[in-house]
DNA sequence: CTGAATCCATATCGATACTG
DNA sequence: CAGTATCGATATGGATTCAG
């Protein structure tokens, strides 16, 4: 980690121990807050490897998610420029999804963090069976 | 994204559309869904910035968060075999934070995300000013 | 089919007070 | 100093119902 970006680098410069600069602290914390949940980042992945769906067909392909979630957090994709809605006017109606550009980047960003859990999933299984006998 | 590991694919190779084999992905999913929150990804990059500290030097650290989630956060951490916990016997208390192999592994995995957060961070915004307007 | 709206249970988090 | 315990407000998520 240690992100090396002129912003942050300049949120840790000043004082070194005291949070600074406090406002881009803040906005990163809190878009990482939004992106980082559960639900967004299965979408994310998902569109990546499927491109376009449309809403039931999402719906089919994320087992535990209820279509509440699911409008939630397609809605808040869409309003923080991630993914792009198509709506065809036809009846029965039909709504297309797909990542946008940004969207497309965050998912490659997060590949990383997908890679590290599979690999060390019995890892930190077998860590906390250590923990909780103690 | 679009893991390529052999647990995933083997979790995407069967009937490609309907999650056939839901462990893998069940496991992945509740792994991320703990480690992605707010507060463990701040804790995670500090300690990777700033090694070993101590529990009143990450309070002061991260001014948003409580005692109770400061507390906690480490708890699961630890757990997770994320952190290494050190308890000096001495008077006043002192323990000593720092992460583990795999609390810095997972930390050089989300290094993406925060990179990502920074350079999008406008991005993002205008996104919604965009979006809130309609 | 694609939602929006409502109800309700639970989880989360912050504030506060107390302890070894 | 480094926690634990408790309370109350708020957020979150699922189930259900209704609508264009």
């Amino acid at each position: 980690m240690s992100a090396d970006s002129t912003a942050r680098q300049s949120a840790h410069a000043a004082s070194e121990g005291e949070t600074p600069d406090p406002r881009i602290e803040a906005l990163v914390t809190d878009l990482i807050g939004r992106v980082a949940d559960k639900w967004t980042m299965i979408l994310l992945d998902l569109l990546e490897e499927r491109g376009e769906m449309r809403f039931t067909q999402i719906a089919r392909a994320v087992p535990g998610i209820s279509q509440k979630m699911l409008t939630q957090t397609l809605r808040r994709m869409e309003r923080d420029g991630m993914v792009c809605r198509t709506v065809h006017a036809v009846v029965p109606p039909r709504v297309d999804y797909r990542l946008t550009g940004l969207g497309q980047s965050l998912g490659e960003a997060f590949c990383g963090v997908w890679l590290w859990a599979e690999r060390n999933l019995d890892h930190v299984e077998q860590a906390r069976r250590a923990f909780d006998e103690r």
